[in-house]
DNA sequence: CCAAAAGTGTTAAGCATACACCCATGA
DNA sequence: TCATGGGTGTATGCTTAACACTTTTGG
């Protein structure tokens, strides 16, 4: 399964290899000690940052792109995935960056290479149990490293955008399906839920009326409690109901 | 303004001035006696019936060449325009219905002709005024009428999937957003609103709580009565809030 | 006067919010 | 015994739903 530097290089520059003029982009996000992070990367020899993304195979799912990134990236699969937008304005094409980043690595091309043309992207994003990804840079990328949502690095292009859309379309799901599911440990307490959703959506929460809609849901099952180690009762245990039986 | 019809096929054929392999596909809703209706294209000398679409420019924002379709599909700007989602599977790639169309209608090709590749899809809805639409067929087509949502004939590729999910997003919108002030007239009575909502969801509504609700919302203003003709009381007219004062 | 649609009042149910109180635990 | 976080009971207010009743109009 070990590539050599040279023909992965090869093969993520052969453009006829992809959808010309088409990428996907992921906001991958995590949850890690109270706060939200997203993956961002760094390209090799330049100061640019921008989100992990990739290109469409001719011959692959725009769906199956995104998961590929995301394994790529992470080494998991089978991630909460959701498509939320297309960014296709023309102004977003700009190539002086990823010139900047072809210059730096020593890639030689001409003003017409593909990597430079105006691209659309199909903005993604992902839900991943923080512990288990293992962030890994691409060919391009010097590092991928968590960072928190209020503390990103200034990313390339319009990617800033597309975190900001991601994020919103993230907090109106939140109250609607159970992203806790994806983002929490397999255990976890009813604290645990409502403090990732208050970082989710950035405010206080009522503790009463968030336990009881939560165990209204019908989605939990208490499995115990735990001991939490702190001076104070020791909370119940959930995990998701669909888990078991 | 008027082309000859050799410069607009020249022109439609060219694929150099599009970005390859993306397309956009309109989902037109207007409303006319109770009935949601789409607009719906028929291919000339053949028997497929498609979505209202087009390609994107090279220098034209993805939205633009939404709106673009609109205008030329229906004479009308400044319509509400809602991008819903982007189909992108590889098996939506079927090239023989596009063959069977330039067949049919003498133009030449050979395999690898532009519009025979796979294409990515962006999905745009549009509500418009149903008497203000002037509904126009493009050079490929031999018509371009209104369907009933619910007697749309067989369409194209994955268009059906495109009108499924450009619905699911209708109506999770209606109770969010003020839908009413694009598909229907100007001056409307409450009924006319809440059939229209009942048209798009499927379902009846509650009529004194959805009069309420509506009332509630700070959104319309009373300017008079209705004579409708009918035997029984006259109805309020209402308009939207913003448009006065 | 009657049927039909429209407008409005009243009541009940459901839900989230707010506050209160008790429980369990470690220091 | 005290502070802290967790679980649950009770009261309040808001929104929606359901029903009833009145109003207006043409036949």
């Amino acid at each position: 399964m070990q590539k050599s530097e040279e023909i992965v290089a090869e093969e993520a520059l052969d453009g006829s290899r992809f959808m010309p003029g088409l990428s996907v982009d992921c906001v991958i996000f995590g949850y890690h000690e109270r706060e939200l992070k997203i993956l961002v990367s760094k390209f090799k020899n330049t100061s640019y940052y921008s989100l992990p993304g990739g290109f469409i195979k001719r011959n692959e799912d725009a769906d199956e792109a995104a998961h590929r990134v995301l394994f790529e990236r992470t080494g998991l699969r089978d991630i909460y995935l959701n498509q939320f937008y297309t960014f296709g304005n023309t102004h977003r094409a700009n190539p002086e960056p990823m010139k900047s980043v072809m210059l730096a690595n020593g890639i030689e091309f001409n003003g017409n290479h593909w990597m430079l043309q105006r691209f659309i992207s199909i903005g993604y994003y992902a839900l991943v149990n923080y512990t288990r990804a293992e962030p890994k840079p691409d060919f391009f990328s010097e590092s991928c490293l968590w960072y928190d949502i209020d503390d990103v690095p200034k990313l390339m292009q319009d990617h800033r955008l597309i975190v900001k859309k991601a994020l919103e379309t993230l907090r109106n799901n939140v109250n609607r399906k159970f992203i806790g599911v994806n983002l929490l440990q397999d255990q976890f307490t009813m604290g645990d839920i409502q403090k990732l959703h208050e970082t989710i959506l950035g405010e206080k929460l009522n503790r009463t009326g968030f336990h009881r809609k939560m165990l209204n849901s019908g989605l939990l099952k208490r499995i115990g409690k735990k001991k939490t180690g702190g001076s104070h009762r020791a909370p119940y245990l959930y995990v998701f109901h669909s888990d078991e039986e």
